[in-house]
DNA sequence: GATCACTGTGGTAACGATGCCACATCCGAT
DNA sequence: ATCGGATGTGGCATCGTTACCACAGTGATC
């Protein structure tokens, strides 16, 4: 029941105390290395004089009594903190988890810490959490926004923000985007290089930047191809698997004609994904599925899903670098817009229509992951 | 690009001010409503007297001048924040999305806000983390630990712990667990019900207490049976899916008499089922598989995975209770060991070894949920 | 020899919230 | 008339850190 190599249990064990030791405090410390607090501080900080050999005394001292500054005292003092602010939808969907953690590592490694606040996509708890990042007075906050709100609260309470993956209007912060519209045009396009006529989309709300874009994508693609733009085509849901299920399901008895199917994320291709295995509909031969936004299951399922990979991560530390410069003063004083180039990944559950000839057109200009199923 | 009903764009917007106004103090507050600062914290507290019309014109000052109570300023002043702090491994694994999610929303609704500090499984990031919650002190630390020494460190400062799925030996904190003994064992006396004698556990260590728990279940299953436990059958892998891939290859090409395979944790199902994939090797047919911990892709495959359901959300609010609880002082004084009840999730990757028929016997007294394969 | 720049150090006053204490009422009881 | 308790309020010190300022040396320059 333990970890043995590392429990490390050989010291003996302090008695549980009543009241658990003071902290050191930098009045200790300085005490300890026989100078006066402010001394420690400069020693500490690097800010003005201190001489080599104190510093080195200094520090020492420090080490051995255990010395770390307290966050909070700081804080107060400095007004503004180690902290940042990361506030998304749902940490359970793999795309915010990877978000939170890209975001996560690169601050780390600057030295800062996340508060992360999930909203639900509730425009209330975003709020909510926006008020939370104003009372322990965050340095920046990272936000995939819901309503604008918490966004402009924080704005005007001079907090960094960094948009991420979607932007309010009229709110000019920093933000890091996917380029929507590209890959959404290039999947679109791959189902029409394979012979696709009828490729219907589901998509949940094109009033965000990411919707919008998708749907925009989707629109440039068939344009391109001087393909008809069905409005029956594209199917409105909400935001859940169910929903996506239910809504396909109608689609495919109002429509026999679709033989491909674009999911806008990946909630919608969960959903999309169960609706045909209900109907027994083997991919890619009955129907092509394709996803916006790679998530782990497309890659274990048989056939493959071809998706757009967003590259999460990158999106997360981008974000992250973005803060990490405004706060050093090094990022221009303009807001930044920055836009991460997501890439296809094509996988079996897409082909040519039953019966149809496969053009020789290949995908496209872009960079294109041909990833075989899992094996 | 917008999302049109609420960004709210009605208001007009305030200059990019050089100098962001100042935050209102409370002393700013005291000077709105007429009275002191003192009193303007005893009505907000609600500690000490306050004249109930003074209380209420304060809290009107405090909605009309939008004063937020600094947190920093309080925590130095309070000696403790409302921060709790959660040092995880791995928050792109499902399992520990999933458990962050539930401790941070049963926190946030309790007033408390996480700091997520993600430690890849290093113990020194795990170290670097707890030495970020005592210098922005923390009220409470919720860890899934790594060596031991993170722990120790925040109990030596008097930090509230909670150990989450696994606990470090030796020291006494509070800890939520999954009961793996009784998961394991149900799971594997469902692969012997259905007439497997020759089952393969791949598993990545047996220091911690949920790897010695999974193989001590596994081992009383086969005992209860009255099976031979063979030891070559407790396959060692590192903890990636490719490692886990490569040791399944190795096992099958040594062992073509083995009928059924458990995968410790999903990680290593991940691994597990691309090889067998790889082989083209179908479920359940050829080879059962089932899989500790149930994550999203265990049920989007076709035949979906028999998994033991660890319900992590619960897991994640129990910890978070724990906490509330030990820091609202009506927990039990001693350290509290909670546990889970995992649950067994029969999917059509398990049936009866081929040739063999199914024993007669169900699968057990404990509750077992059947879930079909999607759609 | 006075002035100046530079290096190096310590004292002190904040940052914002809070809880103790002193004080001021007002009421009923002695 | 005095006391004591209950109710209500304000002053002040404090949490730990840091930036500003004053000041003390040292060496170089006029």
């Amino acid at each position: 029941m333990v970890r043995k190599p590392e429990d490390g249990g050989g010291e003996p064990r302090r008695e549980a105390a009543p009241h658990p030791r003071r902290r050191p405090t930098i009045q200790d410390l300085a005490r300890a290395a026989g100078i006066s607090p402010s001394t420690a501080s400069r020693a500490l900080s690097g800010n003005g004089y201190v001489a080599s050999e104190v510093r080195a005394r200094v520090l020492a001292a420090a080490e051995q009594i255990g010395y770390v500054p307290d966050g909070n005292a700081r804080a107060l003092r400095n007004r503004t903190s180690r902290a940042v602010g990361v506030l998304i939808s749902d940490i359970r969907n793999p795309f915010y988890a990877n978000l939170a953690a890209g975001i996560e590592e690169q601050l780390r490694a600057a030295g800062y810490h996340v508060i992360v606040v999930n909203n639900g996509g509730q425009a209330e708890a975003e709020v909510e959490g926006a008020r939370t990042f104003l009372a322990v007075r965050v340095s920046a906050a990272i936000v995939t926004p819901v309503s604008g709100r918490a966004v402009r609260m924080l704005m005007d309470d001079g907090v960094t923000v960094v948009q991420a993956d979607r932007m309010v209007d009229g709110l000019t912060s920093d933000g890091v985007l996917v380029d929507n519209v590209q890959g959404s045009q290039e999947i679109t396009s791959h189902l029409i290089d394979l012979g696709h006529t009828t490729i219907a989309l589901l998509i949940d709300e094109t009033d965000w930047t990411t919707g919008a874009g998708r749907l925009a994508g989707y629109r440039a693609a068939l344009r391109a191809a001087r393909l008809p733009m069905d409005p029956a085509l594209v199917v409105p849901t909400r935001f859940q698997p169910d929903a996506a299920r239910d809504a396909v399901n109608a689609l495919l008895d109002r429509r026999p004609d679709v033989t491909a199917l674009f999911a806008a994320n990946n909630m919608l291709a969960e959903g999309a994904f169960q609706a045909l295995q209900g109907r027994g509909l083997r991919l890619p031969d009955d129907l092509s599925l394709v996803a916006f936004d790679d998530v782990p299951w497309m890659s274990m399922v048989s056939p493959g899903i071809t998706t757009v990979d967003q590259h999460t991560d990158d999106l997360g530390r981008t974000c992250a670098q973005l803060v990490i410069d405004r706060l050093s003063g090094s990022a221009p004083t303009l807001a930044t817009v920055r836009y991460i180039e997501p890439s296809l990944v094509i996988r079996g559950s897409t082909a040519a229509p039953h019966g149809v000839r496969t053009h020789a057109a290949g995908a496209g200009s872009r960079p294109v992951t041909t990833a075989p199923s899992p094996g």
